[in-house]
DNA sequence: CGCTAACCGAGACGGTACGTCAAGTCTTAAC
DNA sequence: GTTAAGACTTGACGTACCGTCTCGGTTAGCG
């Protein structure tokens, strides 16, 4: 998810890169972040508030979303990685119940939501938006397709909808915010999931 | 859905309001919103485009997402109303089906996703959306209850969550664009919602 | 010094001009004018404050330094005209004394650097406002032609570069305000004028 | 004069700043000035003119005075101090023929105008602009007082009466423009100022 | 151990759009 | 046909960030 660059470049030489800067700079992102929302968020505010230049920020983020999403990658940490229980409820608990917790998380909330946004702005963002999304799309689709494997669904299934089933309220739920996003809806959307995709 | 006055304010002279000046500024917005979409987007760009001064523009709209949502609302025109057929399977064919006519509209998607995104950047702006969210929700929900009653969903159905289903799954093909929205999804959109809702 | 129209015009009918409204707008300019001074005087101010529409006000001044003169004139009311007392010592004293008490009356001070400051600005008032100023310099040549007449000043006198010493000085205090215009200098600036015209 | 800061602030980086840019900017204060008049004068006018943009122009001149301000210090440049050739009649003959040549200059007597236009508009630069004028008086002041001490003039002599002579029918000459601004004019005005003053 | 490349801070720069304000003109309704 | 009300075009205001750039100064590692 990281947008930084990670091959390691022929270096003859030169000062190193400063960690300092780079996480003083993550971190009054994601603060400034759950301060005042994604929108209110800018490069020049940012970097101030890192007490870094400004110069210092673009060389390392092209834009504001990138470095958003590497807010947001930092935040996460140690991601739980593809669940596989054996049974198509037991994953499909695991990862739902995973979904729900960015709830709990301002810091993700914000940056999930932002970037959302950012996508119906930007169209060269979107692009790279939807690849990231389609990777998250990919866990779920294995994840369904082991259980036509196990015969615990139809061989008909159409995975693409379902995984629609997966992501569409629970994102609906967070954009528009009407009620709080609850871990305990977790449950109720489990059991939806299972009614409607194994009958 | 309109954010311009529609009550009959006291008037005692004055010069009427230009309509032909509204017209043009609806369609400039509507024209530019397909062509470059939400982001680039400027009530500057809506002003020349339609020949009007822009203090003309900020006179009736207070904002981009006024000016989008009235946009949108000319568009739609005549909505189809709170479909009633008399069964369940009928009235969210109906429903969803036309709702997944708005993928076919460039003008009524780059809206509503612009909108979407709005609500995520201003604040106050998604106290407005969410409460005209909730005016849509509440057809399904009067559209749900009335199954309740004619016992064809249990009475202990979560009518929220239910909701969540039928619009969750549609918003987020709209934003994601991972897929074209195709009013033949509607189908199994609502084939779906009654294996989850009516087992 | 009005611009009104003093005429009788053929009037042949129509609702006829409401003197009240007037009243007030030139009441409303000379409040303002001393409240917030000539750079913060709005037609738009003044209309408001009149309780009148700003179509009004066009229609009788057609700028602001137009009204802003005549609020002056009304303001003035009765003027004294030329002094004639017999000697040049006494006509002068009359006149600075008569000029100096301008300083007194913060709608006058107000509206007379205001119009200077208009004219710097207006090329086309400019030519107004030199048209006034001469009617006033003319006070002043008449009054030293009459001594010079009597004998009391030498033929050779300039009496052009003489009404500069008049006025220069009153003017200059008035614009710059660097200290307050007492009507007691008016007496230090007549004995320095006999003294440089009459040696 | 110079509204801009002449210390050497203690710099540790940063772009210096672009020398061109800045002159092209008072060159086309200087020369919109000319063409234009103070009134007609605009910042977005300036920048247009001098292909800079606005807020480079905002960067360094807080206002629209501040920036004529300097336009007129630039136009000066080396000036001529203080006067002081041992005799009254000698120093202010030079000081008021150094002051009547500004009517020659047409920069500096639209600058002038302009400001002290501004002056009465704007109460905060009112008291800039008189700052600077208590400057200039002082150095009348100052060759006014050798006078004294040299037994030129009585010790009674009104210091702040007679400073008002040497300026107010100059500016009043400047303003009020009824009459071209001849250097010729210098000399019968230091005549009468002698005779005023000593007599 | 000095060279050199990349870093970092600071901040100037050309831009673009913002939302506001008042100017002056024009159109309509009421009196 | 004047008056009130207010819509309209126009143009500048001063602000905020954008993303790029040019500096002075620092800090490795390589040779």
């Amino acid at each position: 998810m990281s947008i930084t660059p990670s091959g390691n470049p022929p270096r003859t030489g030169g000062r190193l890169r400063n960690e300092d800067a780079h996480h003083s700079v993550l971190e009054a992102t994601a603060a400034l972040l759950v301060e005042n929302g994604y929108g209110a968020l800018t490069i020049e505010g940012v970097a101030k508030r890192a007490n870094v230049a400004k110069s210092t920020v673009y060389r390392w983020w092209k834009s504001k979303p990138a470095l958003v999403m590497d807010a947001y990658a930092h935040e996460t940490a140690t991601r739980v990685p593809e669940p596989d229980t054996g049974t198509l409820a037991g994953d499909l608990t695991a990862f739902v119940a995973d979904l729900y917790r960015i709830g709990r998380d301002p810091v993700r909330t914000k940056a999930l939501t932002g970037l959302m946004a950012e996508a119906q702005l930007d169209p060269a963002f979107a692009e790279a938006f939807r690849a990231w999304v389609a990777t998250r799309r990919e866990l779920v689709t294995t994840l369904l397709t082991r259980a036509v494997t196990r015969e615990e669904l139809p061989a008909t299934t159409d995975l693409d909808h379902a995984t629609d089933l997966v992501f569409g309220p629970f994102w609906y739920r967070l954009l528009v915010a009407h009620a709080p996003l609850d871990p305990a809806d977790a449950k109720a959307h489990v059991t939806t999931l299972l009614r409607a995709l194994a009958p």
